[in-house]
DNA sequence: AATAAAAACCGATTGCCTGTCGGTTTTTAT
DNA sequence: ATAAAAACCGACAGGCAATCGGTTTTTATT
């Protein structure tokens, strides 16, 4: 799934929370860059197509929200593009960690070994 | 950066340790595909172009190499693909993981772990 | 129920990228 | 010098995002 400049920006305004139809969206981010309200509500359509948006009719006008948090999304993206390159039964991620290790820095890592306690004790106690 | 299917192929022939010109990749991928070398000799250059492959003068034709290797690329791309949505200092795949732990096997949860270790003693003997 | 306003929907265009190749120019080996 | 091989150039198709004008549908109001 590709994502262009302006669903992004789409995105990233309906993460802070907000519910919000074409025209809002339209005076948020497409006014100040001369853009017209059809261009965002076809951006709202393609990201509602691409499950990314969800939205109900509020009055006249649709109501948009976010279907899928940013971590997901980038948790999604990053299989997306590293589905080719990596084997059967290997996981995106892990293959995606062990090539970008060095990358990161102590206290990443540092951060990365407490999520991952953090999720073995959430296992312990549901199990 | 965007890569399409024949460039994919072409990359994973060439991880395999070869080097090779236009009409050996043409062999090993173009022949059964219905595919001309033309289009190969193409994809070898978008990919040379794109710094993705080397190439040197060997007799006739140019010799082509990987220039990245599969880790380094996935690296790249998942910063690709992600750097609009990741603030500052943040990492994306530290971001990724938070909403994919879930999803993980007990055993990928020990294999992360290991990595996390791996990545410390490695920069313990470095510094 | 009639109608005006608002929003949704449809279709078209542009621009970018990959895949694809034919034809021309350049390089190389004999 | 020349024939063969390879590189290079330009073109076209197909897919996707951005963009919008115009038409249809929906909604609210009288």
């Amino acid at each position: 799934m590709q994502l262009g400049e302006l669903e992004k920006l789409v995105l990233h305004y309906l993460w802070s929370g907000i519910e919000a139809d074409a025209k809002q969206v339209h005076n948020a981010l497409g006014e100040t860059r001369g853009i017209s309200v059809n261009t965002i509500q076809s951006t709202l359509d393609r990201l509602f197509k691409k499950d990314l948006l969800s939205r109900t009719k509020q009055g006249h006008a649709y109501l948009y929200r976010t279907k899928i948090d940013r971590e997901a999304l980038l948790a999604k993206l990053i299989a997306n593009v590293t589905s080719d390159f990596v084997e059967e039964g290997e996981h995106s991620l892990i293959a995606a960690f062990s090539s970008a290790s060095a990358n990161l820095n102590d206290a990443q890592l540092d951060k990365l070994e407490q999520l991952i306690e953090q999720q073995r004790k959430l296992r312990k106690g549901l199990q």
